[in-house]
DNA sequence: TATTAGCACTCCCACTCAAAGAGTGCTAAG
DNA sequence: CTTAGCACTCTTTGAGTGGGAGTGCTAATA
């Protein structure tokens, strides 16, 4: 579709565009990129190329400026080489690093990085417990009906919940239930033993088969049911960029950012699978952000789903924003333990 | 200090320029609120009040600009006057209301609440447990050494923590320890046995007593030590606002906003009582924010402290800002159940 | 046939200038 | 002490202007 030649001057005009800022002239692309050949020759390119629909023009008598057709070619681009980590931003890492025993003040600190780093938003999202295994249940009589069902799960994360049962057991019976559990669930996946548990609970604890079942459920909700919890960072960042001097579209996207709903919006239409993914301008039809590009990677961090990204102006530095993400996500994974960084976050799906 | 008719004029000129924004000029004066005195009259009054650093005048042949002195005589008049919540607000109140059950969640409901009503931030922050009353403790052995520790709160409230002793215990010699410390402690206020308790324990378990201090001590740093937990809410609101066009200082305010420290910082210069504090501008130094105000409030809620505010710009309208301020506040406290919101938090200290 | 130099043309932007308008300070009279 | 009147100051707005950047087209060239 694209000659060689009108690729080149694509790329070029991009490459320009998120430098400067300004349209890109012919005589620009001719003595920067394309020096073989000269402006007039560049000009007829960037007449067919705004033809197609790649380029465009504010102005007659103004340079061209890229269209998000020309941005999806980049960013395609890009995406197909090699990157490495910008070495500038090391120190930030290792900080990410030591924080990593605990997952989620880890995003939220990976939010504020990518935010500084870049000086766009940074955004998280942590997912549930994706198999969780149980390492050790009570059942602790707080009352008459209500009980204190703690979980405690392989990894250390802890669950609790005050809940009240349809009829009152003793604390026998309820030692006897958590006793019952454990035997079955206690180190493995709760999703394979869930189905096979009940029956064997109201085996022994036939009268209270109401209240097991109760419980069984509560359980259910505090492992599986666990909402998506979401972070911002830096949003203060996107301030000083020119782009974004437009007051009112500015306020939409932060109004966006305040409510989970959005975001989980967001995370759930950028991020199915595993690897990095970029959203450029309206290719995301539900969020109302033309001008804006979302980055999202996601990946798994202490068994459970963790996404990363990024949203910034369409006219983004995509191959610094890409490669900061990718060291980001690659930290919080787990990988680049023994100092290598490079390499990490290699699926790359569209 | 001030003649009458200086009071009023001050008070006109701050009224007028809140509400249009505009430098206020004396015919205006003259003409909407002392009617009976002529432009010239005021303009005298205007060069004298000048002179005294009430008003400003950003150049000649403009109105004059209420100064910070001049907003601290308004608000000042404010307060020692009676005000009734807004009434279009109600039904957010409403809604407020009903989660009040987790103090936490509402108030970061309240403070994006407050950021839509009043088109500010809204900010809020909760205190630990003021007088923590333990309702249960439990010692889960998980390991070797290792322990959880588990105390249920009067109030629903639910702490954990996974810990290290220095020797190992065996569950029994842990069953004997939350029985002593459930004896002495359950129903009563942590703080007043806290010291009698230590003795009382080592005296059964004698040959553990290094674990025991410890398991104690960790005790106290989940029932004691609990940070400040900040909200704030409704930021987007403020980028529409014309005071904030200055890209600059919008954003160090975004920036504070961020992080928890200033945010701490803030609560605790600016809330040490109960009660309604306002800030104009510069009047608190630590802060770098000249040309904004914050409204404070605190109060008690579920045991704990909670202070709910706002951050806007010195031209913010303060009488209905600190309406709303009141009903939110009322309603966190738990006033206001049977209907009647104007007389909530009538303590007003500076 | 593809490329290039040359040139007229278009459009934006920054600048100046003048007129209008708002509000003041001062003075003199009531 | 108050007020009417008036000259003065300063901002704001709009029109007009020149420079500059970049284009599109045409004709010449490899």
């Amino acid at each position: 579709m694209l000659s060689e030649r009108q690729l080149e001057v694509v790329l070029a005009v991009v490459y320009e565009y998120i430098k400067t800022g300004e349209p890109v002239g012919s005589r620009t692309i001719a003595r920067k990129f394309l020096k073989g050949r000269s402006a007039a020759t560049i000009r007829n390119e960037m007449a067919d190329l705004e033809e197609s629909e790649y380029l465009y023009q504010p102005h007659t008598s103004a340079g061209r400026i890229p269209t998000p057709k020309a941005y999806r070619v980049y960013v395609d681009a890009i995406l197909r080489r090699q990157r490495s980590f910008p070495s500038e931003s090391e120190g930030w890492i290792k900080e990410l690093r030591e924080r990593r025993k605990d997952v989620e003040e880890a995003l939220i600190y990976a939010t504020r990085l990518l935010g500084r780093i870049t000086s766009y938003i940074g955004l998280a999202a942590l997912g549930p417990e994706r198999e969780p295994v149980l390492e050790r249940v009570e059942f602790l009589r707080m009352g008459h009906s209500t009980v204190l069902i703690l979980l405690v799960l392989k990894g250390g994360l802890i669950h609790h919940k005050i809940s009240t049962l349809p009829c009152d057991m003793t604390q026998e019976a309820l030692d006897e239930l958590s006793r019952r559990v454990s035997t079955v669930a206690v180190g493995r996946s709760w999703g394979e033993v869930r189905g096979t548990l009940q029956a064997y609970v109201e085996d022994a604890l036939e009268r209270y088969a109401e209240s097991c079942r109760s419980a069984l459920n509560e359980m259910d909700g505090l492992l599986l049911e666990q909402p998506f919890q979401f972070f911002t960072g830096g949003t203060h960042n996107v301030l000083g960029l020119p782009d974004f001097n437009d007051l009112g579209r500015l306020q939409t996207i932060m109004a966006l950012l305040e409510e989970d709903e959005s975001i989980g919006m967001l995370v759930r239409s950028c991020s199915t699978e595993k690897g990095l993914r970029v959203t450029i301008g309206d290719e995301n039809p539900e969020l109302n952000m033309p001008d804006c590009s979302i980055l999202m990677a996601s990946t798994i961090a202490g068994g459970r789903k963790a996404v990363v990204g990024l949203i910034g102006p369409m006219r983004m530095d995509y191959e610094r924003s890409i490669s900061v993400l990718e060291g980001v996500l690659g930290t919080i994974a787990g990988k680049g333990e023994n100092g290598e960084n490079g390499e990490s976050a290699k699926e790359v799906h569209r």
